[in-house]
RNA sequence: GGAGAGGUGGCCGAGAGGCUAAAGGCGCUGGUUUGCUAAACCAGUGUAGGGGAAACUCUACCGGGGGUUCGAAUCCCCCCCUCUCCGCCA
């Protein structure tokens, strides 16, 4: 949520933020709503006020007094105009609340120009591309081939573009979340967090999911209720409403789930195999912090997530996106996409984002500055670190070789009970500690 | 699912129609005292919004929403949440 004082202040400087992003929804309205209703909140105030001194007098003069019949009379016709005055007033305030909503956040200074995907910018490239004396298969065909992945039983019971992992398939997505909460717990200081996967109306307006994206979630059987898109939502809103002593700053917390989306609309060869799945995991990284430190913190939380795929030995590159094509709620935010070599193509394993105070003003999560003094609101960051259904097309399609077999990095070895490779195997084949 | 008890400031906790933004305590900030640390004492310390150059002032907020009343943290109704006990269940 923007900072409606700010608004005022700076409306051009806004409008062209927003411009730039690609939408500038309901400004002009919200611009003017603003205006009446703080012009409705100063005449229903005044309205109160007048009232507060007539009922006091009452209850000081004495409530049989002589003028008490006529005090009550009076106070009897202001309230009726205060009706009518708070009834304007809420109905404008609905509408200012609910167009607000709308209004994406703002690029920071330093994020490209640019309409769409096109104008992203890429940052740096990590690692080599790894080449082969055959043509690499993708991930689809050989994971289907191996055995460890099986789309065909996962439609039947839920629908296309559900993944449904098996034997070794199985294990490699324990171990992965596993290696990734270990890695990110141990080695660089988050706590980890073990959420709710569905959340209520709140949680997802807090991190801005709604309510422009309400039509990509699945909704349960209690409408309020929503199938989490990503951990962040539950992870953010851990502190909604919080006031946290600053000392506690940063907090730092890492949590799995899965993540539901729907997806809607979204077919053809982009979407083969794992590329784009309606339920998927991740290992999701969140911040909060100090205003002034969200920007290091930002570089920070890219780094540790491309740690993981370093670790992986997984070639990517960390792409800016531009303005344009960032999401609703974010000022700034990174893409790490990993090299797939069966698809020739990056893929997008991680979306790493400051959020600035759009998502703090939303959930009320402050901070309070040692110094003493007013509670500020917090800086609040995400990323995953990472998505793991491309993070496996890609291990699939860049380890594969020419016996149909794939090589694993060493440091999932431990992960996957010292297996070296996955191979193909049978129906009821369990996991051999040989690869 | 049933019964009971609760939800008040950063935290704990009192208040049971007007004298309450709300006692008291803790915490925090400043000061006094003090070989150091600690302690003691004094003072200050809610959030949000409006008006004002400022001093200051007005409004709202006691889980959420309605209602009664000239006036509600306090009374009534609905909902949510927490705790205890019982039931049910992976």
């Amino acid at each position: 949520m923007l900072d409606l004082r700010r608004l005022r202040q700076e409306p051009e400087r806004i409008r062209a933020a927003l411009q730039a992003k690609g939408s500038i929804a309901s400004l002009e309205r919200v611009l003017e709503l603003d205006a009446t209703v703080r012009k409705a909140t100063f005449d229903t105030d005044n309205l109160r006020a007048e009232k507060n001194a007539l009922t006091e007098k009452l209850a000081h003069g004495g409530l049989a007094g002589e003028g008490a019949a006529g005090l009550r009379q009076s106070v009897k016709d202001l309230n009726g105009r205060l009706k009518t005055a708070e009834e304007t007033l809420r109905s404008e305030k609905e509408e200012l609340d609910r167009l607000v909503l709308w209004l994406p956040n703002i690029p920071h200074e330093s994020v490209p120009l640019g309409g769409g995907p096109e104008g992203n910018v890429v940052v740096r490239t990590w690692g080599e591309q790894p080449s082969f004396a055959f043509t690499p298969a993708p991930h689809w065909d050989l994971g289907a081939a191996m055995g460890i992945l099986d789309p065909r039983r996962a439609a039947r019971i839920s629908g296309s573009n559900f993944p449904l992992f098996s034997g070794d398939g199985a294990l490699l997505v324990r171990g992965l979340i596993t290696f990734m909460l270990d890695l990110h717990t141990t080695e660089h200081g988050y706590r980890e967090h073990w959420v709710p996967y569905l959340v209520n109306r709140d949680a997802m307006t807090g991190t801005g999911q709604l309510p422009k994206m309400e039509e990509d979630m699945y909704v349960s059987a209690d409408p309020e209720l929503f199938l989490i898109p990503t951990g962040e939502v539950p992870l953010t809103n851990l502190w909604r409403e919080e006031i946290i002593p600053e000392e506690r700053l940063p907090v730092r917390m890492v949590g799995y789930t899965p993540c539901f989306r729907k997806e809607a609309g979204a077919y053809g060869k982009e979407t083969r195999g794992l590329n784009r799945v309606h339920q998927f995991d991740k290992v999701e990284l969140v911040k909060l912090v100090e205003p002034h430190q969200s920007y290091d913190e930002l570089e920070s939380l890219v780094a540790d997530a491309e740690e993981v795929l370093q670790r992986l030995e997984l070639p990517y590159r960390v792409v800016s996106l531009c303005t344009g094509d960032l999401s609703f709620s974010a000022a700034k935010c990174y893409d790490l996409e990993v090299w797939a070599a069966g698809q020739q193509r990056w893929l997008e394993v991680s979306s790493c984002s400051n959020f600035e105070d759009f998502q703090a003003r939303r959930m009320g999560i402050r901070y309070r500055p040692r110094a003493g003094g007013k509670p500020q609101l917090v800086h609040t960051l995400n990323g995953s670190g990472l998505a793991l259904p491309r993070i496996i097309a890609a291990l699939i399609e860049n380890g594969q070789t020419a016996e149909g077999m794939v090589q694993l990095p060493e440091p999932l070895w431990p992960y996957l009970r010292g297996r070296r490779s996955l191979g193909p195997q049978g129906e009821n084949q369990g996991s051999t500690t040989e690869g």
